[in-house]
DNA sequence: CCACCAGAGCTC
DNA sequence: AGCTCTGGTGGC
């Protein structure tokens, strides 16, 4: 067997030949000549003759590293989908789902031989959504205590280790809470997971990559979250991941949460009734709202009347009150007069701001600056400038009802400072008090009794992308309704230019009106969940039109906005379609050129 | 005289 | 994207 195809991780998607003389094990790792140094890949085939791609000399493996695969079969196959599906390549798959001293020290590791595949019964699909995560976290106990294997993902570290909590003793001891962060802890834990110690893993989206074996259960919680999806190259989602790894490994998948996403609500057609009391949710016309002059603005924010009469009875009652915004500082922005929708950062999605001494936009997250568009690019009806005034001006407004033992807090002086300032916030407002905060704020619904949430211009909220934008605010609004303790008895106002139309009818009515609706107009859009859409960057404007036309040439109709000038986007029927199409570019040959970076969104 | 660096060049 | 090689700078 003198060749063998290594992968070798990097942005490239192809596998690299090289000659051998002993017999490798596939899936182990081997040091191999590169370029002018060296770099450590991972076996992926042998092959008894080289299969003549030509035009390249090939050269010879230098040693090899483990005489045992690093990680079990199904966990390979599981990264070798992901690369396709994702369209980043297996490579950057395994740089973020190993430990990277894995990839950076050619030590060997000593583990035990992979425990062969379990087939007992067919893989399954559950799915059930509660409103109330203790709830929930109920039933995922139960469903682990009859498993003799699981992993139990959750998108947020925080929520993990409250559902660690909630654990029996007993079963603590044969569980493993994933660590959130590499290093050693990670490394750790992973290869206690590898050698089968531990009965279960918990943890967030990261948790899917352990390297545990024969699992029997995999519940995914929040399965709708954002935070599934990773924000940075490569662009994956976790969730999605761990509906493959329980189909590889014959699992049962349990995908939970509080609403369901748009592609699990049309393929499960899960069921259910729960949506909020009458007397829970407020929609309040913003057109109504008092003109409350600010210091030093001079400029109006959106308060209403209702709004100062909940936060006063909340106060009243000893709980506490948040008002809720998402834009930042005192700068004006620029909004559809119509929807209400505000202006985007095309990179990231954050509300630009308006410099009134250059007219144009400036991305106040990424520092990006864009002309001012002519129309809408939601409902193309006009846009006007505004000067609404934001989170910091809204603060002034809030300490007005502050009182003793009732202290009104800038959310944002919190966020940076850690777990022990988030805890000392707590204790403030142990009698009650109001906060000003972003949606990052939610979280105090775990820690303190909220009894008032106000989205302060609720229009505004939408962010990302034109076509899920909806679904985040829903969901965000949603779950303020929901989230944490004495929900029930909690008010959430909505000030909105068009109270209670649209998506916020999914707010009072649950989210199977939402989705209904929603999914309606995708439809007729061919957007995701009925599509994949991609969002594709290249790494120069010759790559860029290469891609277009050949695109085009396969009957894909890239849509290019022009803005920012390396990017666009297609949607397709299936993510191979357009992986065949632009493999060529992934080719290791073509570094110097510089690769595209690939974004799917699947729902 | 060499340590340290930014930048270039290369990749089965 | 790494990796190494290169050539310039500067410290002693």
């Amino acid at each position: 067997m003198p060749y063998c195809d290594v992968l070798v991780p990097g942005p490239w998607w192809n596998g690299l030949t090289y000659k051998t003389e002993m017999n490798v094990p596939i899936g182990a790792r081997v040091v191999v000549p590169l370029g002018r140094g060296e770099r450590i890949g991972f076996v992926q085939r042998l092959d008894s003759e080289d299969r003549g791609r030509g035009g390249f000399a090939i050269r010879s493996i230098r040693r090899i590293i483990d005489e045992i695969p690093l990680f079990p079969p199904s966990l390979w196959e599981l990264f070798d989908w992901g690369g396709r599906v994702f369209l980043c390549g297996t490579g950057e798959l395994l740089r973020i789902g190993i430990p990277s001293v894995f990839l950076s020290s050619s030590d060997a590791t000593l583990l035990p031989l992979p425990l062969p595949r379990m087939e007992t019964k067919a893989s399954e699909e559950v799915f059930f959504y509660l409103c109330d995560f203790h709830e929930r976290c109920k039933k995922f106990i139960a469903l682990v205590e009859r498993s003799e294997r699981f992993l139990v993902l959750f998108p947020e570290q925080g929520l993990a280790a409250e559902f660690w909590k909630l654990l029996p003793e007993s079963q603590k001891k044969e569980t493993v809470l994933w660590p959130s962060q590499g290093g050693k802890k990670l490394l750790a834990a992973w290869i206690r997971a590898r050698n089968n110690v531990p009965r279960g893993i918990i943890g967030g989206p990261g948790a899917v990559f352990a390297p545990l074996q024969q699992i029997e259960t995999i519940i995914v919680d929040e399965e709708s979250s954002g935070a599934y999806r990773s924000y940075k190259k490569p662009f994956i989602n976790a969730r999605t991941l761990a509906g493959k790894r329980a189909r590889l490994e014959s699992a049962s998948l349990v995908l939970s949460g509080r609403t369901p996403s748009s592609r699990i609500f049309l393929r499960g057609k899960p069921r259910s009734t729960e949506r909020p009391a009458r007397d829970n949710v407020r929609l309040v016309d913003l057109r109504e709202a008092f003109a409350s002059s600010v210091q030093g603005v001079g400029d109006s924010l959106p308060l209403t009347h209702t709004l100062l009469t909940e936060t006063k009875r909340c106060l009243a009652s000893g709980r506490t009150a948040l008002w809720l915004l998402d834009r930042k500082g005192y700068a004006g922005e620029i909004a559809c007069e119509d929807c209400g929708n505000a202006a985007r950062c095309p990179k990231c999605g954050t509300a630009m701001v308006w410099e009134e001494k250059h007219d144009r936009l400036r991305c106040p997250a990424c520092a990006s600056i864009r002309s001012i568009p002519q129309v809408c690019p939601v409902c193309r009806g006009h846009l006007l400038i505004g000067k609404r005034p934001g989170l910091e001006a809204l603060f002034p407004v809030a300490k007005s009802f502050e009182s003793d033992g009732q202290p009104a807090l800038f959310m944002e002086d919190f966020k940076t400072a850690g777990k022990g300032a988030v805890r000392s916030l707590a204790d403030r407002l142990s009698s009650g008090g109001i906060v000003v905060g972003t949606r990052a704020a939610l979280v105090l619904c775990d820690i303190v009794d909220i009894g008032f949430a106000g989205w302060i211009d609720v229009d505004a909220e939408v962010r990302s992308i034109a076509y899920q934008a909806k679904f985040t605010v829903f969901s965000m609004v949603w779950e303020s309704l929901w989230r944490g303790k004495n929900h029930s008895e909690r008010v959430v106002l909505l000030q909105s230019r068009r109270p209670g139309a649209g998506w916020q009818k999914g707010v009072v009515q649950g989210w199977k009106t939402f989705w209904t609706h929603e999914l309606k107009e995708r439809k007729e859009l061919g957007l995701p969940p009925y599509s994949y859409l991609l969002e594709i960057q290249a790494a120069s404007l010759q790559q860029k039109s290469e891609m277009l036309s050949r695109m085009e040439e396969r009957g894909l109709f890239p849509m290019d906005p022009g803005d920012p000038p390396l990017h666009f986007w297609v949607t397709a029927r299936s993510v191979s379609v357009v992986q065949d199409i632009i493999a060529p570019f992934f080719s290791i040959g073509c570094s110097k050129n510089g690769f595209p970076e690939v974004s799917v969104w699947i729902d």
